[in-house]
DNA sequence: ATGAAAGCGCTAACAA
DNA sequence: TTGTTAGCGCTTTCAT
């Protein structure tokens, strides 16, 4: 894998070291250290030296051995499944830069949902001596990621680090970590009663992922929505296709060649309801003369749909800032804790009411 | 900022060390270090009992000593505006692929497009011991510029860290940086072509960023098509909005308001012509039927504009791998090289031959 | 095959 | 005010 022999890695040269700064300035490598820490008293004369000194050896700190004996850098690392989501990237987004904000450095990792990788990256955190970790994103909750959940809070806090779970629970409400999620349920409830005003009847949830928590409470949210407007459990009509444009795309083109009994779209995200979309044009069909469209989360490019997008905001970049700011704030009482936070439907122009025609 | 008086930042506790393990095990820290390590020859039994130590303490190595002592771990960075830009979310999953196939670690940072943010950045990876840095997007190519890049790559090149300028001018092709870029001019200069077989006089270029090299090298392209079709000069109209869809949809729908005198619009990237499209539709104008309109990039999503958007292919993830994957080859032959990247028109639905009844 | 010991570059006591 | 010294946790000779 990538080992041919003409790779040559570069191989870290020597570095200038304090030491070299010290004679250059003619002080000891205390004074030095002093000098660069800035917070030690130090006459502007000696001051004055060292600064050029390190300045015209262009000296920077080697980061490990100042983290070996200090405290080491503030770092947080934020993993997710993919920086290409857009929903994911501004999660990221909102992370970089309250870390940024307080000074932290952060360190962005992607899994590609393999839980392998995920492992090996918190791993890799703990080694490198995160402060917190941030794992963003829905997940499948089976024994495996409770137990793997459970290992990565244990570990993690006995290094003194902190974990937050971004979208997915907690293994155990003991377990040492924090929960900042979305109430992806009330979302679901509000944006299904919304077509559900409009009149339909007939609507189908694409973009199921049983076991996927977000998912799940999704459809929770869209199940309740449907039996409080009176109508039977069997209304419910849930498409298990997963997430992804190409899923969506794939899906509703099925969907639409075997059982048009349906007058109404509910997509699992925003990027399923752009697969979804793509479809339905493609059968010849418009939206929402013929079908009504939502989508969830609405990301940056929803209102350049075609139509724009009725979907439901999800904050993202909130999501992520506010998954740093709790985590930093009162710790003791963070702990275990569960943060919810609110969502809204963002009404553009995917719904409109059933064509008369169409089945009830 | 955020330093109030709630604030409890995560404290390091001692973590596990090898001594630890090493006193469990019942040998030396030298043999555990050994066990670890790998490539030693330790007898199986010892090796067993190491191992076991280990996980039951469930022992991680601080990779600030180790990077101390050793070389330090393969790291590689990616320092970008903003990661919720399509573009370069996908630039930065090319880099994140092809370092992790090699087992590197990729750090992702932001700088909002903020020289000084930039600056401090490259400064701690320095620190950090990156020995990689790849600077990506489109800039300013002032004096400015120049100085600070040529100091970074002698700076990283002192301490054995290579730079690459992915989609940026290298300052002087004697400094050691390597630069790959897509041939901006050669995109432009295709799709101008195209608008123009379609039968377009009036073309005008919205997105223009004076000094900013990506940006530039289209506008170039764009004057050399027109040039080529017999028109005069004067038909080129460059309207310097910058990037972005707000200031697509601003300049757009000024546009219309001023001079419509154009029956086509080639948006610089894709977001700004997402802006326009908007625009467009705002102003009760429809694509491609009254205006035509292209764009730069072929982001995820630019097929699910309205219309689907007929536009440049720049392959983001490839530059991002070619990144890493040409720096960690032949750096020798490499350094001071420049790497072009091809790009291909993507034919969809948002160009047509101008309406009859305007003018060309 | 394994242990003892020397340091990697830096900071933080402790002296002077 | 400044220098000297002792490690931080780890890898790596050099002995054994």
């Amino acid at each position: 894998m990538g080992n041919d022999m003409t790779e040559a890695e570069p191989t870290a040269k020597r570095r200038v070291t304090i030491r070299e700064v010290a004679e250059r300035a003619g002080v000891s490598m205390a004074t030095v250290s002093r000098v660069l820490s800035g917070n030690h008293p130090v006459p502007a004369s000696t001051r004055a030296r060292v600064l050029r000194a390190a300045r015209d050896l262009d000296y920077v700190a080697n980061a490990h051995a100042r983290a070996l004996v200090g405290g080491g850098r503030k770092m947080v690392a934020v993993v997710l499944r993919q920086v290409t989501s857009p929903f994911y990237a501004q999660v990221a987004e909102g992370v970089e830069a309250e870390a940024a904000a307080r000074g932290w450095l952060c360190l962005v990792g992607t899994t590609g949902g393999d839980p392998q990788r995920e492992l090996e990256f918190v791993q890799l955190m703990r080694e490198e001596g995160a402060r917190l970790v941030i794992l963003v994103g829905g997940v499948v909750e089976d024994d495996a990621y409770r137990e793997r959940v459970a290992h990565y809070a244990h570990a993690l806090d006995s290094a003194g680090a902190r974990l937050v779970l971004c979208g997915r629970p907690a293994p155990d409400p003991d377990i040492p970590a924090l929960v900042v999620e979305f109430d992806n349920e009330a979302g679901a409830h509000a944006i299904t009663g919304h077509l559900l005003s409009a009149g339909h009847r007939g609507i189908v949830f694409l973009g199921g992922l049983p076991g996927n928590t977000a998912l799940d409470a999704r459809v929770a949210g869209y199940r309740t929505a449907l039996a409080e407007h009176g109508l039977p459990p069997e209304a419910a009509h849930v498409i298990d296709c997963g997430l992804g444009r190409a899923a969506g795309h794939r899906a509703m083109t099925q969907l639409l060649k075997e059982t048009p009994d349906f007058t109404a779209v509910f997509a699992g995200d925003d990027m399923v309801a752009a697969g979804a979309l793509r479809a339905i044009a493609d059968a010849g069909l418009r939206v929402p003369d013929d079908i009504s469209v939502v989508g969830y989360n609405d990301i940056p490019l929803a209102e350049d749909f075609n139509p724009p997008l009725t979907t439901v905001r999800t904050p993202a970049e909130e999501l992520g800032r506010a998954a740093v700011r709790i985590a930093l704030r009162d710790p003791e009482h963070a702990a275990g804790a569960h943060h919810l936070l609110g969502t809204h439907i963002v009404v553009r122009d995917s719904v409109q009411p059933p064509p008369p025609g169409r089945p009830h």
